[in-house]
DNA sequence: TATGAATGAGGCTTCATTCAT
DNA sequence: AATGAATGAAGCCTCATTCAT
């Protein structure tokens, strides 16, 4: 094993790690997901995962970026459509198209914000507000570019919706509810 | 003490731990809060507790059901009014005015969904989806008292928002979340 | 059992401890102890350990909190002579009775202190330091009541006397260290 | 690089392991003291400090056998001295202008001495009791030399004196106990 | 020799639950 | 019913040591 490949083994051992922490996590929620959980979803050896993370936290604050990844893959992607409302109604198509994962588990980054929000003084806490913000920041870009005014409000109400459909349905244990919503949110972007 | 106070004070002890179950879960979170937590906060000695709730899990369910309660007394009293569409309106200001509440630890219910919602098989996880029924319920109910087509949908559409709402506020630790959703929520019920 | 008796009991258990602590921490070193050491020595099981003591760091302030009973014990018997010179003498005796002791372990109070002084910042530290400050105070005591002029530097010189034989009296391993230091400094008080 | 440069940066590396391992050591304690804290201080990686020690242990030999180093070093300059007596006066200087490190982490020689002298069939126990023996030995040949009587108890009152007030002066955090019994030490010697 | 990474044993602590009165 | 105390099963984390190259 040369040099450069043991580097990219160890990188993509760290990056199993953020991405088993992003999974577990948000299967068992933080507190019922041990790092002896995310080690096993990993294949690293228990004692290993502080080799890259220092503390539980720290995996959760790796869970984190792992989401904000995911949601600037997305967000980027959506970037390359010319049309902002297009690009909103593939943003909800999206979500519901994620509607069985929703269900079982709920959103990933809304689930994390419930859990980490009653932290007080907590950079955890924090860095999930960050990342709502982002979600929010860009989709607020997407209204304003649409000339709608108090892009910001909208994008309260087309995420806020987004998180309590997802809740809903994770309650109710059914996906009806994130299509139904998401059919509703649709309609609602094409009559903007 | 005759027979009848100590039932009573029995009663109240029960009660009491049923209070301070659900405010402290709210606060903490299921998992973060300690059964030492909740008989503090409810002035009961920690062994005493297995005397009233067998296990943590009888205790989380005491604490759904005194927010079924919570749901219940309100409801009962929105039904006094002889307007259904003045009847959610009044239910949509009363969350707002529960926003520093949102804000520090979101909504009671909702939190609590989205932390036992991860549970699979789980009478918590039914009991809570139990109780965001009864909430959509009365919410239908609401709507098709105003003679909307799919009271259903519209009951999902206006708690979804809730719990977006909640949700949001929470992770943005901003009031205003709540105060200009419940604006466009209230201007909504008006335009129906 | 009865209710003092348990109390009794219980009281007999936190003093176990504390004893059990004292013993396991001059032999074995604070860090080279585990609370499973020191659970053993008592007969308590670990996981009550914690009911008597939060931290580890408690049970060491408690072993240092025996040692002082031990020292007030010591002090208040020697109290009972009515000439200071006398007690001076009598407690290098002790010294030198322990010697044995000293050569296995060194000094109580000495090897903690030697220990817990590189902690900075600490707690433990300071309260080690109080500890040897008392045996000061009380040496200081006799020596003034003896007429002596700057009895508080006398003190030092007599516990560091005592401070050092144990110390080479340990590291040596060489009882006579004790007995040829105590008789010297017996001679010393006698010349005062 | 050349062989002989490299044989000559090994040994570089040896010896800042070795130095970095006493001062590590003597600040911090045997215990609290980790592998990766005296890599870190001799800015080796952790890997390659086995390939110059096996083991902890062995690095704490290493420690001690820098203070021997050290001890060798201040006795051979005093030995340039034409005068015995001049000689501890001097080696007792020497203590008195360390006060601060006394003050802050004890006697390198004697706070390791305590700390292992509770090892029982340890190497490194009797490797402390080596250490200590030499400075006796060295004092006493002093006391030998100005004719005294029984030099090695002497020895052992001058050499129990300073590991006494370093030990007093740590756990007291107080310069002054050196520089007093300093001066009474001196006053000491010049009254043999 | 050099080095980042890996390994696993063990220590501290928490906590739901049970026990003895 | 009431209560302090007891219990033990985890969970998090550290660290000496080893490995692979």
């Amino acid at each position: 094993m040369t040099n450069s490949q043991r580097v990219q083994a160890a990188g993509a051992k760290r990056r199993r790690l953020m991405s088993a922490a992003a999974r577990t996590v948000h299967r068992q929620g933080v507190e019922r997901t041990t790092i002896a959980d995310i080690a096993r979803a990993a294949d690293v050896p228990v004692g290993n995962v502080y080799y890259y993370f220092k503390t539980k936290d720290d995996l959760v604050a790796a869970a984190l970026d792992e989401h904000r990844q995911q949601l600037e893959l997305i967000t980027g992607e959506l970037d390359d459509l010319p049309d902002p409302r297009e690009r909103l109604k593939r943003l909800v198509e999206g979500w519901v198209a994620q509607r069985d994962m929703a269900v079982r588990h709920g959103c990933p980054t809304g689930t994390l914000a419930a859990e980490l929000g009653k932290r007080e003084e907590s950079e955890l806490a924090d860095a999930t507000g960050d990342l709502v913000r982002r979600l929010l920041a860009w989709v607020e870009a997407q209204f304003r570019e649409l000339g709608q005014p108090e892009p910001d409000a909208l994008a309260v109400t087309l995420v806020g919706a987004y998180q309590g459909m997802s809740l809903l349905a994770n309650a109710l244990r059914d996906p009806q509810v994130m299509t139904r919503e998401g059919a509703r949110l649709t309609a609602w972007l094409d009559s903007l």
